[in-house]
DNA sequence: GCAAAAAGTTAGGACGTACTAAATTATTTT
DNA sequence: AAAATAATTTAGTACGTCCTAACTTTTTGC
């Protein structure tokens, strides 16, 4: 019994249920759609205990959705990395027709889309993204896979990362809280506005920014929520 | 222990499951919001066992949900009342958002609407419903729920009803079977037509109408589906 | 008004998902 | 490499919802 768990089930329609779609979409986000995840890093995610992790998690290894040995963390299959990136897509197209056709301001989106992925058909999906221009992007600039199942998988360098100095476009506030998400937009740290990195204090200290003509500090929790596109350079040019 | 099952919780605002919204809106429409409403039909129109019934009421009822009696039927109480007309409203304002806002077909809006209804927020709903205008019926006719808990409670005749001669206008369909409401849309039977019945076979036999310049005959299950606003003439007023 | 039929309920069990407490395995520190 | 710590799993339990089979109550038809 050396194997990972065998899948029983590798079949591709099954509806899953909305707990076990959670489960799938935290390990894609853990493990960035191919790394494992660890159990209690999951667990903390979904905020359930940590032993409710090991039970469900052997019943989807069980379902063919996850490559699993005890002790040894989780991977999501190709069928359980289509199902995450279903549901991933839902969610996010879900959340660019909250904001773009109804006015949902951006800090409740992901809230009522968490709840909406799980009972919006594919088509009604598919339907909301023609509506809306089949945005690349939710509101808050994490890429929205295909139907096909691609996602852009660019990795961008947070605010927290980059030396001072540099320039860049802001493309993704990555991050849900309701609350920080609101002060954010309030300092105009949204995706698309460029921004400059100032300057950075020592030992987790705040961090200057310029967006447009405002100038603001920053703690480097916030800061690393802000994913950037850097433009490499200290004089005017436009990415 | 003559009286009916106390309710102990009769607050008004813990979320209730998605088979307690379906429950509440089965004794709902059976009852005609305030008639009882038997177990056995729960169960048929929810495809559940009738021993799943009597379980499901039971907790319902210590709920404060319902008034239920052994043997005696089911009952909802004011709070389950307005859980239904909530969840109904959800539903109604669902179908008829798909149908304006995403263009789609009047025989499949229902069984999207079926599941939205339980994961839309009351926010989400009334959003929609201000989008599409308010409008005060959904794309099958039947009346919105307004936010503060009334509705419509007109009863129409149906089509199996009306005596031969009688002219009217069509103001609802009810039912869900996609293929039937295809069907009749198909013969232009559909909320707003103007329609008069032309004959009636005895002994069950088919119903003569006329829809527009169209002639046709459907069997009296259909036209129990067909419920019409008579103008109680045989000239051409209209209504 | 009593027997048969219909309607409804209880008993006992299953499944999915969660929990806490206790045990086990892996990792880190010394 | 042993001890301490961290991560994970098993054991045992609970809750909501459903099921089938067997029993009970109500209604119906003579």
């Amino acid at each position: 019994m050396t194997a990972a768990r065998a899948q029983s089930k590798a079949s591709g329609a099954e509806p899953l249920t909305a707990p076990v779609e959670d489960y799938l979409k935290a390990i894609y986000t853990i493990g960035k759609g191919t790394g494992p995840a660890a159990t209690n890093e999951i667990a903390q995610r979904l905020a359930l205990a940590p032993a409710s992790v090991s039970g469900m998690v052997r019943r989807l290894a069980d379902q063919g959705l996850l490559a699993y040995e005890r002790y040894r963390g989780v991977r999501l299959t190709e069928s359980g990395r289509r199902a995450a990136l279903r549901t991933l897509r839902r969610h996010r197209v879900i959340e660019a027709y909250l904001a773009q056709a109804l006015g949902y301001p951006w800090d409740r989106v992901h809230a009522e889309a968490e709840r909406l992925e799980h009972a919006a058909s594919e088509e009604l999906v598919d339907r909301m993204a023609v509506t809306i221009g089949e945005p690349e992007v939710d509101p808050h600039g994490a890429p929205i896979p295909t139907k096909d199942g691609s996602v852009d998988e660019t990795e961008y360098r947070s605010l927290a990362d980059v030396e001072v100095g540099v320039s860049g476009m802001i493309v993704r506030v990555a991050g849900e809280d309701p609350e920080m998400l609101r002060y954010l937009a309030e300092l105009s740290v949204v995706p698309g506005k460029k921004i400059t990195v100032k300057s950075r204090a020592p030992y987790g200290g705040p961090i200057s920014l310029s967006v447009g003509r405002h100038e603001m500090s920053i703690g480097p929790a916030l800061a690393a929520h802000v994913l950037v596109s850097p433009v490499a350079d200290r004089a005017g040019k436009r990415g």
